[in-house]
Parts: structure tokens; sequence; C-alpha cells
DNA sequence: CGCTTTTGACCGGCGC
DNA sequence: GCGCCGGTCAAAAGCG
């Protein structure tokens, strides 16, 4: 007893000895305080029943063995408690500290705060009192002040201006506005508004389904005009006026054109400048007013890289089989156009690097079956030949990679910025023939986008590959997945960022549902199509005419001899009858198929002497 | 016969 | 203003 009374007194001297004691831990002392008394009571309540008796000794010698056991017992919960008590308070003075840290933080960053609030009302002040006095830098501060609007909407005003005031303005405040624009990617533009003093103010929705943006080029002027001429549909004076946003996909292909699911007629054949291959050109016939356009050209350096530009946006539904290359464009120019607004003005910015640096090194585990497999996004690069925003996704696999690699994605747009990144192989077969129409695709790609999406299904991508070649399924869905999340996005009308595309990119790869979808929907695919995905996506689609659209045939795509006249491109433009191939086409996959497949969609090329009618 | 492809011509933008 | 170049047109040819 005594010795309890001792430790509960040495508890409580140590207590008052503690100079800063809280309330919560003087409730601790109480509590541990009233624990230690209730027990010493126990104790003392149960010694007198051994009072008097006739073996008192014996008894009292029992009492005191228990009573010394009970002291221990004691003695040693008191440890317990003490230890108990030593750590809550230790744990309540980290707290404290943290506290007292967390204050001096806050009431540091309110100084700060309200340092730069002051800041700004004296700038707003003085901007404001220079524009009172200086009338001719009255126009600069309305630029200012354009250039801020510009950071909460549209721009569509902007081109409209005078030439010479937007040069100006242009080259003295890019910087500007590449710290505030985000606007979409029109406005640096400003030398080229001149040309479109003409246009009225277009407030319709662009191709790709973004909110339109004001016609940056006459060029778009011309067709419109050239479409009204021509008696065209109105739907194609509506969507030309509005500068188009390109979409190139380069990706290896052993045939004339890749299949995109989508029917095209061929209306033009030209010799490009520095590409001995000829450029051709199609039309969707899909509808008769249907204003989608694009463009085939094998690449001079690598023959087998066949690069496609879409431009312009389907008005009529299209086949389930396209509606994968359709969201794939349209996210990727959806990304292009709130990407673009990323940055004004000239110089390196337009987040040129924005993609690689914030794509670089992201790594997208996904969880399979059997193994995972790892995305990373390789190198970019850039280009300077494009006039149009064209973002182009580059689905050439990087030789240096082992696994599949979302290797490019190619954004460039009037200036000579490009950005790259892309899964190595998006195979884009078409499963037309399952008759699978995909719902009217409105105003643009991103209609579809989304149904794509939820269907997650092999049908609407074209896995074409190999069962060897994984790596691309995976691919495909990462891509799939990415457009479709971005697509989202952008259909959302947000305003993103300033670096819009690395903001994107970042919600991308941060959105857990991305990994998740993605991780189901290749489980999924691998887990179906992976043993038979060679033929497998026979079975995916519901047509009866999949596979030879999913692979290449086992011509590989050279139906016809080489061309007499050694133009090494004329090879890959082959006669081709029908924007489709025949159902019953045989087709064997090969090893090294290439991602583009179509077996009988080839877009014809005549061999080089017929080539060099170009102009 | 109808559709597609071919291909020379044409047009407009752009740089010099 | 001229030439180059990209893009388009449209008649002719080809194909099933």
């Amino acid at each position: 007893m005594d010795a309890i009374r001792r430790a509960r007194h040495e508890v409580s001297l140590k207590e008052d000895e503690r100079a800063d004691s809280s309330g919560d831990e003087g409730s601790c002392r109480e509590e541990i305080a009233t624990k230690v008394g209730s027990k010493r009571d126990d104790c003392r309540s149960s010694s007198p029943e051994h009072g008097d008796s006739g073996k008192q000794v014996v008894v009292a010698t029992e009492q005191e063995r228990t009573s010394m056991e009970a002291d221990a017992k004691e003695s040693s919960s008191q440890k317990e408690l003490d230890d108990q008590l030593e750590s809550a308070r230790a744990e309540m003075g980290e707290a404290r500290d943290e506290n007292q840290r967390l204050k001096i933080y806050l009431d540091r960053i309110v100084k700060d705060y309200r340092a730069l609030q002051m800041k700004f009302y004296d700038i707003t002040q003085q901007e404001e009192t220079k524009k009172s006095t200086d009338p001719v830098d009255d126009h600069q501060g309305i630029e200012h002040h354009e250039l801020v609007s510009l950071t909460l909407g549209r721009i569509s005003s902007e081109p409209k201006r005078d030439g010479k005031s937007c040069k100006t303005s242009s080259q003295g405040e890019n910087h500007d506005k590449k710290s505030l624009s985000l606007g979409l990617d029109c406005t640096f533009e400003a030398s080229k508004s001149d040309t479109n003093e003409g246009l009225p103010n277009l407030s319709s929705v662009n191709s790709f389904g973004e909110p339109k943006e004001e016609a940056g080029e006459a060029w778009q002027r011309s067709k419109a005009l050239k479409t009204m001429r021509g008696g065209d549909d109105e739907v194609i004076m509506q969507q030309n006026p509005a500068k188009k946003a390109r979409v190139s996909v380069r990706a290896r292909c052993d045939t004339p054109t890749m299949n995109d699911g989508c029917q095209w007629r061929k209306y033009g054949q030209k010799i490009a400048k520095g590409n001995p291959c000829p450029r051709a050109y199609y039309r969707c016939t899909a509808a008769p007013s249907c204003p989608v356009r694009k463009q085939v050209q094998r690449c001079a350096e690598d023959m087998t890289i066949l690069t496609t530009t879409y431009e312009g946006t389907h008005n009529h539904p299209l086949p389930m089989s396209a509606t994968a290359m359709a969201s794939t464009t349209s996210a990727a120019a959806s990304m292009l156009l709130s990407g673009s607004s990323s940055s004004s003005g000239s110089g390196p910015s337009f987040s040129s690097g924005t993609i690689a640096v914030d794509l670089h090194g992201q790594n997208y585990y996904l969880p399979d079956n059997s193994k995972s497999k790892q995305f990373y996004l390789s190198n970019s690069s850039l280009s300077s030949s494009s006039p149009y925003p064209t973002i182009t996704l580059d689905l050439t696999s990087s030789p240096s990679g082992a696994s599949s690699h979302f290797s490019r994605f190619t954004a460039s747009n009037y200036r000579p910025d490009i950005q790259k990144f892309a899964p190595t192989s998006l195979n884009f077969g078409s499963s037309e023939s399952s008759n699978a129409m995909a719902p009217p695709w409105g105003n643009g790609f991103l209609a579809t986008s989304g149904q794509s999406h939820s269907r997650n299904h092999p049908g609407t991508l074209n896995i074409g590959r190999p069962a060897m070649d994984q790596g691309n399924i995976y691919d495909q869905f990462c891509m799939q997945k990415i457009n479709d999340h971005l697509a989202a996005t952008t259909s959302q009308q947000t305003q993103l960022p300033a670096d819009t595309i690395a903001a994107a990119t970042k919600a991308i790869t941060a959105d857990p549902s991305f990994q998740s979808a993605l991780a189901a929907a290749l489980s999924s695919i691998i887990g179906t199509g992976a043993g038979g995905s060679a033929n497998g996506a026979a079975n995916l689609g519901g047509g009866n005419h999949l596979v030879p659209k999913w692979g290449p045939p086992v011509t590989n795509g050279f139906s016809s001899p080489p061309p007499p006249n050694g133009n090494p491109c004329a090879s890959y433009f082959n006669k081709t009858t029908s924007s489709q191939p025949p159902a019953s086409s045989k087709t064997i996959f090969v090893p090294l198929s290439l991602p583009f497949s179509t077996p009988s969609n080839a877009a014809s090329a005549s061999p080089a002497d017929k080539n060099d009618r170009a102009n």
C-alpha cells in the first residue's frame, strides 16, 4: 500500500514539475490517478476480510503474501500506466509543436497574401493612372485587358483586331500572353488576323466539338466560299470557316491506307514537296455531305510509316469501328485545341516541351492477369511543317522500346511547335460489316468518344494484332482511355490551367478511375482476346467479317507488283477497289504485322511516273 | 452501269 | 507581281 502511495505521490510530483501541462494532459493524469486509487481501494477493502480468526497467524502470513503479491502487481501496473502517461505526453507534445509550426506557417501565408494584395492594388492603381495620363497606351491597356479576359474564355474577338496592333502587341507582350492566356490557339496568330476581318464571328461548334474558334486563316474562308460555290451542303459551310484542327496519325502500315472504318473516296493526289511519295486526298463518302477529309502519305524516311491526316467532322452516323479512330482523333484534337490555348504569342511557348516533360516518365502499370505492362511516354519531337493546328498521334513503335510505348503525341500549331506521344500501335481496323452504327455524331467526334469508351469493347477498337504483340493491345486501350478521358474533359469545356496539356496529362494519370477502368478493360480484353486475339477479333465485333479488317492480309499489303518506275513509294499506293475489304477475304496475321491494315481499303497510288503529274 | 480512281488543270495562299 | 506549293475540281478511264 505504501508503495502505491509512494508511486502515486511520485507521479503527482513529476506531474507538478512539468511546467506545460495542458487540459488534455491533466485529464489524462486524473484518469490514471483514478485508476490507481481504485486499485488501492480494492486492496484495502479486501484486507479486512482476513481479520480475527483461529488461524490468524497463518492467515496473516498468507495475507502478507497475498498483499505482497498484490503490491507487486500494483507496482507493475503502475509502471505500465506511467509509461502510457509518458508516451501520451510525448505525443501531445509533438502535436503541440506541430500546431505551433502550422500556426507560424499560416501567419506567414497570411502576411504574404496581404503583401501581394497590396502590391496588386498598387500595380492596378499605377496602370489606371498611366491609362488616364497616356492616351497612346490606351490601346495597349485594352490589349492587356483582353489578354486577361482570355484567361476566362474565348479569344474570338482578338483576331479581328487590326493587324498592326496585334503584331506589336504580340511582339511586346508575348510573355504576358504566355502567362495569362488560356484562350484558344488562334490568338497567337494575330499577324494573320487581318485576313479574317471579313469573317463573321463564328459561334458554332468547331469540328471537334470544341467551341468554335475564330477562323484563323483565309484558307478556311476560301474553302467555305468554294464550298458555297460548289453547292455542297451547308454543313461544310458551317464547319469550314472555323480553323480546323488536324489530327495526324503516324503508323506503321503495310497497306496503302489504314482502315479506320470509314468510307473514303480519293479525289486527288499530289506530290508534296520534300517527300517523293505522293499524298493522296480522300473524302468521306459515308454521307454525301460529310466534310471530313483525310490525307494519306508515306513517310519518305521510312516507307512503312503511313501518315494519315484527318480533318473535319463527320455529320453522319459512323460504324462502330470508325468510332475508335474518330474518338481517338477527336480527343487528340481536343487536346490540341485545349492545349494550344495554354499559350499564345511567338517563341517556344505552346508548351511544346510540356507534353514531353509531363508525359515523360509517366508510367502506367496495368494490373493484368498474367503480367503488368508498363506504359511510358517517350520522345517528343518538333515539326515546323504544318500550317494548321495539327496533332499527331505517332503510333510508330520506338526502336528502343522493348515493350509498348506511348511513344509520341505531336501537336503542332500555327507555330511550329509539336508535341508527340502516342501508343506504339493503334490498330484501327474496320468492323463496319457489323452494321452497328454509332449514334449520330452531332457536332463532333466527342459525341461518340464517350460511347466507345463506355462500350469499352474490343469491337470498337480493332485489336487485330497478333497475340504475340500484346503490348499494342495495351497501347490501344490505354490510348483509347486517355482519349476518352480527354474527350470527356474537353467536352465539359472546363477552363484548363495555363499548361493545359500538362494539366490534362496529370489529370489523366492521376485519375484513379483511369487506371482502374484501363485495367478492367485490359483485363477483359486480354482475357478474351489474348487467347485468340489474332483471330479473336472476329469474335468481338459481332460482325461476320471482322477478321479481314483487323489484321494485315496475307498479301501484306503489297497486292501489286512494284511499279516499274522504281518509285519506292508507289508500292504503297496500290490500286484498290472499294473502300472496304470484301467480307470473305481471308486474313492471316503477319508476324511483323503493322498496326493499320486495310486489305482492300487502300488508297491507290499510281506509279511515280503518274505521280509526277503533280504540278 | 454505277462507282471509284486517275490525273491534268485550276485556284488561292504565301514567300520572295 | 511572279512563281511555288498545297489543295481541289472534274473529265476520262478503270473496274466489278
